[in-house]
RNA sequence: GGAGAGAUGGCUGAGUGGUUUAAAGCGGCGGAUUGCUAAUCCGUUGUACGGUUGAAAAGCCGUACCGGGGGUUCGAAUCCCCCUCUCUCCGCCA
């Protein structure tokens, strides 16, 4: 969330922002009861300060023995004036961190300004979409045919939306998520987290997930969990309300399956693994220094890049626009894969810079090189999703006769494998 | 799930209604002493919000904070109620 004082401060950056991103914020409505609330705060200071200096000073009396009784009934007035207005003041609190929660990061200033994904900025294309010499199947039907998926049975007990992997499919899965945990911890010196997968409302509301996304995601009300819709949460979450000792930059991945109601997306893209209610997926997570924080985001970017550059699969960087932003994000790269069967680009990937927007709703903050604190600056990026990666090692690798060619990174993970038929 | 014991600053740990603005020690920071190191001595020490001075850095004033939330009282770390978490034992269990 937004800093109160800043939004006091830059009122009209703060405005200038939330147009661009198109939200529907009432921010005089917001600084009213901003104002409303410090005089109150004041109001109330000031009388607890007074009852702090008399009752030190009835216990002073009363020790010497003299009669108190007048000081004790002015002091119970007082008391009730303070109770009436802490009330208030907390009214005014809740209804004003209320709001907060509900205001969308302010973008970067170089965030391309526009109203939705038409205005998103290519920033690269790597490699070449593949010419087929034939026409190419889409991932259902490869999948289907070669025995990986098995769309119907996972369907049957779980309902659409839900995939069985099997046999060389489940393998391939595997060796995928592996092969990433591998290079992120071997290469890019990130620390593998195995998260919990639910967790409690509080956590939702550190990344932002609640309470804007509520409905997209699994809840188990009996014990008051939310299913993970991605590792961001969770592990962003670990340093809630935390001052972080250990030296900055810290860098994490976790492998986690992902859970999402997709409420809203109901007919589209049913088939296939696209559009799915659970899908596993490496995510990188960093916390560091405010100063580092764009670099690192480059940096996050190209950890992600490599994982498509080694398997070879063509792709394209795409900044997102101030109207295509997460909430929570203040600039965001998409990475987008090519899929020859679905003859889309599909995203794999999102790399965004939260600035200290997640740290300030869950309080993660480190000491600065003066010994302040203050809060850390969070970034994440899926390093990759799987699903939707599955379904471009499929479409591109797809040999005439309905086999997978391997790409040769993947070989090793797959016991040596170099063809799926 | 049952029973019991706990939760105090960066850490250890005192504190059962009023100079506690949380003792003491450790650690950290600054300084003194010192050929170097060690030791010793002196000083200092958290977070948040609000106000105020200042160009800023940083001060100063006030309020709150002893796991969280409520209550009693002129006054609560301290008394009462509820909750959460941790530990021990029992039960169940991959």
């Amino acid at each position: 969330m937004l800093d109160m004082k800043y939004i006091r401060e830059h009122e009209a950056d703060v405005r200038a922002a939330l147009d661009h991103r198109g939200a529907d914020v009432d921010l005089d409505g917001l600084l009213e009861k901003d104002r409303e609330r410090r005089a109150g705060l004041q109001e109330g200071e000031r009388l607890k300060s007074e009852r702090n200096t008399v009752s030190k000073e009835i216990g002073l009396r009363k020790k010497a023995g003299e009669d108190t009784d007048q000081q004790q009934q002015r002091m119970r007035e007082v008391g009730e004036r303070i109770a009436a207005l802490d009330g208030q003041n907390r009214a005014l609190e809740e209804e004003i961190a209320g709001i907060l929660l509900t205001i969308p990061n302010v973008p970067h200033k170089d965030a391309p300004v526009g109203p939705d994904d038409t205005a998103n900025r290519l920033i690269r294309t790597v490699g070449e979409a593949r010419e087929f010499e034939f026409e190419p199947k889409t991932h259902v039907e490869l999948a289907e045919s070669l025995g990986l998926i098995d769309f119907t049975r996972a369907a049957r007990m779980s309902g659409a939306g839900f995939v069985l992997f099997k046999g060389l499919g489940a393998r391939l899965e595997r060796a995928l998520m592996q092969f990433m945990l591998d290079m992120h911890t071997r290469e890019h010196g990130y620390t593998e987290i195995a998260p919990p997968l639910l967790c409690h409302a509080e956590a939702m509301t550190g990344t932002g997930q609640l309470p804007k996304m509520a409905e997209d995601m699994y809840t188990i009300p009996e014990d008051g969990l939310y299913l993970i819709p991605t590792a961001e949460v969770t592990v962003t979450n670990m340093y809630r309300e935390e001052i972080l000792q250990d030296p900055l930059p810290i860098r994490h991945v976790a492998c986690t399956p992902c859970f999402r109601r997709e409420a809203g997306a109901a007919g589209r893209e049913t088939r296939g693994l696209i559009r799915v209610h659970q899908f596993d997926k490496v995510e990188l997570v960093k916390f560091v220094e405010p100063e580092t924080s764009y670099a690192e985001l480059e940096s996050l970017l190209g950890h992600a890049e490599e994982v498509l550059k080694r398997l070879e699969l063509p792709y394209r960087v795409r900044e997102l626009c101030t109207g295509d932003l997460s909430f929570a994000a203040a600039r965001c790269y998409d990475i987008e894969l090519w899929a020859p069967g679905q003859q889309a680009w599909l995203e794999v990937s999102s790399c965004s810079n939260f600035e200290d927007f997640q740290a300030r709703r869950a309080r993660i903050r480190y000491r600065n090189d003066k010994g302040k604190t203050a809060f850390v600056h969070s970034l994440n990026g899926s390093g990759v999703a799987l699903a939707r990666l599955f379904v471009a090692i499929l479409e591109n690798y797809q040999m005439a006769d309905g086999s997978i060619a391997l790409p040769p990174a993947l070989v090793p993970y797959m016991g040596g494998l170099e063809r799926i038929e």
